[in-house]
DNA sequence: AGCACGCCGACT
DNA sequence: GTCGGCGTGCTC
């Protein structure tokens, strides 16, 4: 049994006093005694020889289910994912259910589907009417409607017909199966539109491969089509009777994509944060007995069950927010590829830019790229240019060289998108007096000025006003350096008095329908500047956006995490492919003052293809990942020297079950020391092969557990770390 | 994680 | 004399 608990075991139990033992199989939820609680827990396996002495084990409360609400599939999968991740899985499994299953409630599962003869049924002699009479009239029944009857049906003509007609499908003669919803694909292939051969030849590739497992990268530019290769892969799938999943980054940003996809394939469940507890639940049921053909949702739909899935689509597989940051840190992006992999159905990773481990995996052979070079439509590819900042007039973080861009671009009636990845009004306020920066109390960072002149830490959340005079001299006079997308906002106030400006940033959208309100203002021309973070590189089409200017390129290049220009490459990209969209040329402006970065020529120079091979040469030279696999232990405490503590214990275990293939660094306080009033320090391992970092944490994992140090901290293990803080 | 047990300090 | 601090151990 799988107990909902943080423990990294199992746990046997008796079956529940009096009941009828045989009816229990794996992925059912059965009620346990566990301590002085009672639990609802998942049953993983049945065993003859437990674990623990029999006088201990203590008999189930109740079986919660006639039959597994988790198949036997998705149990492998968790198993697989908890034993990856070094997590336990009683939490991994809590991720496989709804709310409502996880707490105990009754499911149902679906009366919708029919009874049918299966062709050994109908090829098999007719039960003996004298020895079996209910099966016989079961039997009878059902071969006079090769359709199938369903169980409304079946109980007007027989009123015991359950137990015979479980006989019956022991006997393989007849099968329950689910309405053919997947007639739903069938109206899809009418409205697309014309494929180019690119299109046409990666469909042709997916499609070949629809009954084998077999990794895709979809590589190709923003609007180059990918969605409808998507799509027509999907059809095919749903032709051939099977399910799809869709996994895209934050739904939220990305309505339109769910609404083509509604257009073209009619019945898609949209799954994400935004649903209600019934409305998650409903959809579960759904996709689990095979009654919705498919299912769009964010990183933990990768655990959505399918009773039937036939291909998995991971769309901007290069995004971070598939990988968990807290808790079960697992990537969705990697579940999904194992989870086509168990299941030998294809997986399609789609990306303008894909991620460095993707491109990696390509090279190793493990998976097949597939270009889409091609822009849909007769749209030009912008062209990007580096502009040398160095000593050039400044007004607000905007050169005088991006201004006069930015006039002409609007002159000729285009629209300008700038893309600065700071939000808040300037992230640096320092008293004029003492030279004092304004810190945040509970975390080791400056605290950010907003344009309603109070502080924001972007770490912790943390606000307050700016105080009246520097808590250090007292002075009350404070400079305010640096840019965020208010401070750029405001300038261009200033500079374009007669042109509407639309600021696109976490602050801005808080309020629900303020994004769609700013869109608006942008689709109708009456904003004709755009001013945002990330969040404009997402999903959304500006078709009149002729010029696209990066303030600050340089921020990506030597950021303390290995995979900040990586970042910052797709982020260029992602923002790039924001322009030009209809007809007219684009252009793209990055503002840097270190124009012969070499990362950042190739990229401008020959594209991200070229930028992504000369960062993998870096990173092979460096021994860092994809070149080797990353484990990151992390521990935080209040107490300032526990995380150290627990850290450096854990060295002398770790060194005690290395070989000198891994390499242990650190322990050292991480990059951001003090976050939310905790201490946080980390230790890091690479290792030249997955399998013996695999191994090591294996059999490590147990002492990490019980060391005395451990009780002082909240420590975690990351396995494939997203984030180096 | 919870929830117990157990052993020392400052209180009605 | 007790209330309660959190260190330690256990959960089939």
């Amino acid at each position: 049994m799988a107990v909902p608990s943080p423990l990294h075991r199992q746990f046997d139990y008796l079956p529940p006093a009096g009941g009828e033992q045989n009816s229990l199989c794996p992925g059912m939820r059965v009620r346990v005694p566990f301590g002085k609680r009672h639990m609802v827990g998942v049953l993983t396996g049945i065993t003859s020889n437990p674990g623990i002495a029999a006088d201990r084990l203590r008999h189930a409360s109740q079986v919660l289910d006639a039959s597994p609400v988790i198949s036997e599939d998705m149990l492998a999968l968790a198993g697989w994912a908890a034993d990856y991740y070094h997590h336990p899985i009683g939490e991994v499994l809590q991720l496989l259910l709804p709310a409502s299953l996880r707490q105990g409630r009754p499911w149902k599962p679906t009366q919708n589907g029919k009874w049918r003869l299966t062709d050994a049924g109908r090829q098999a002699d007719a039960p003996q009417p004298h020895r079996a009479p209910r099966q016989a009239c079961l039997w009878n029944l059902l071969a006079q409607h090769a359709e199938g009857v369903d169980t409304t049906a079946l109980a007007t003509h027989l009123q015991n017909w359950k137990a015979p007609l479980k006989l019956l499908e022991k006997r393989g003669w007849v099968e329950f199966v689910v309405p053919p919803v997947l007639a739903a694909g069938a109206r899809a292939v009418a409205a697309g539109p014309r494929l180019n051969a690119a299109q046409q030849q990666a469909i042709e590739n997916i499609c070949a491969a629809l009954d084998s497992f077999r990794p895709f990268l979809l590589d190709g530019v923003t609007g180059s089509g990918k969605t409808e290769v998507y799509l027509q892969v999907i059809v095919e799938s749903l032709r051939l009777g099977k399910q799809a999943l869709v996994l895209v980054p934050e739904i939220g940003l990305t309505p339109q994509l769910v609404e083509r996809f509604r257009m073209r394939l009619g019945s898609v469940a949209a799954f994400h944060s935004g649903l209600s507890g019934a409305e998650r639940l409903e959809t579960w049921q759904a996709a689990s007995d095979g009654r919705i053909p498919v299912v769009i949702g964010t990183r933990s739909a990768v655990f959505m069950p399918l009773k039937n899935p036939g291909v998995i689509v991971v769309d901007e597989e290069h995004d971070a927010s598939f990988k968990q940051q807290d808790g079960f840190r697992y990537s969705a992006r990697d579940i999904a590829v194992m989870r086509a992999r168990r299941r030998s159905i294809p997986i399609v990773l789609g990306s303008a830019t894909p991620s460095l481990e993707s491109l990696y995996n390509v090279r190793q052979g493990r998976y097949a790229q597939l270009h889409l070079p091609e822009r849909a439509g007769n749209a030009k590819h912008p062209r990007m240019r580096l502009l040398d900042i160095r000593s050039r007039r400044m007004e607000e973080g905007l050169s005088d060289l991006l201004l006069d861009a930015m006039r002409q671009h609007l002159g000729a009636g285009g629209q300008v998108l700038l893309f600065l990845n700071r939000r808040g009004y300037a992230p640096t306020v320092m008293c004029h007096a003492c030279g004092t920066t304004l810190q945040c109390a509970r975390c080791d960072a400056r605290l950010t000025l907003h344009a309603d002149q109070r502080l924001q830490c972007h770490h912790c959340g943390a606000q307050r006003p700016l105080p009246e005079r520097c808590p250090q001299c007292g002075g009350t006079d404070f400079g305010q350096y640096g840019l965020g997308t208010e401070r750029v906002e405001r300038a261009l106030q200033r500079l374009f008095p007669d042109t509407g400006i639309a600021r696109i940033d976490r602050d801005s959208t808080r309020r629900r329908g303020s994004l769609n309100a700013l869109l608006d203002t942008v689709r109708s021309g009456e904003s004709r500047i755009l001013v945002g973070t990330q969040m404009l590189t997402k999903g959304h089409d500006f078709p009149d956006v002729t010029l696209v200017g990066i303030l600050d390129a340089d921020q990506g290049l030597f950021g303390v995490d290995f995979r900040s220009s990586e970042r910052m490459a797709q982020l260029i990209v992602q923002a790039a492919g924001r322009a030009g969209r209809s007809l007219r040329p684009g252009e793209v402006l990055i503002q840097t003052h270190h124009p012969d970065h070499p990362l950042l020529r190739h990229l401008v120079a020959d594209g991200y293809a070229s930028f992504a091979a000369a960062a993998l040469i870096e990173r092979r030279q460096a021994g860092l990942p994809p070149y080797a696999a990353m484990a990151l232990l992390r521990a935080e405490a209040t107490a300032p020297s526990a995380p150290m503590a627990y850290l450096q214990a854990a060295k002398t275990v770790l060194t005690a079950c290395l070989g000198n293939d891994i390499q242990l660094l650190g322990p050292a306080p991480a990059p951001m020391e003090r976050r939310a009033g905790r201490i946080r320090a980390q230790l890091l391992l690479l290792a030249n092969q997955r399998a013996r970092l695999q191994q090591v944490l294996g059999t490590a994992m147990p002492e990490l557990i019980a060391l005395k140090q451990a009780r002082r901290v909240r420590w975690s293990l990351d396995v494939d770390p997203a984030d180096m803080y």
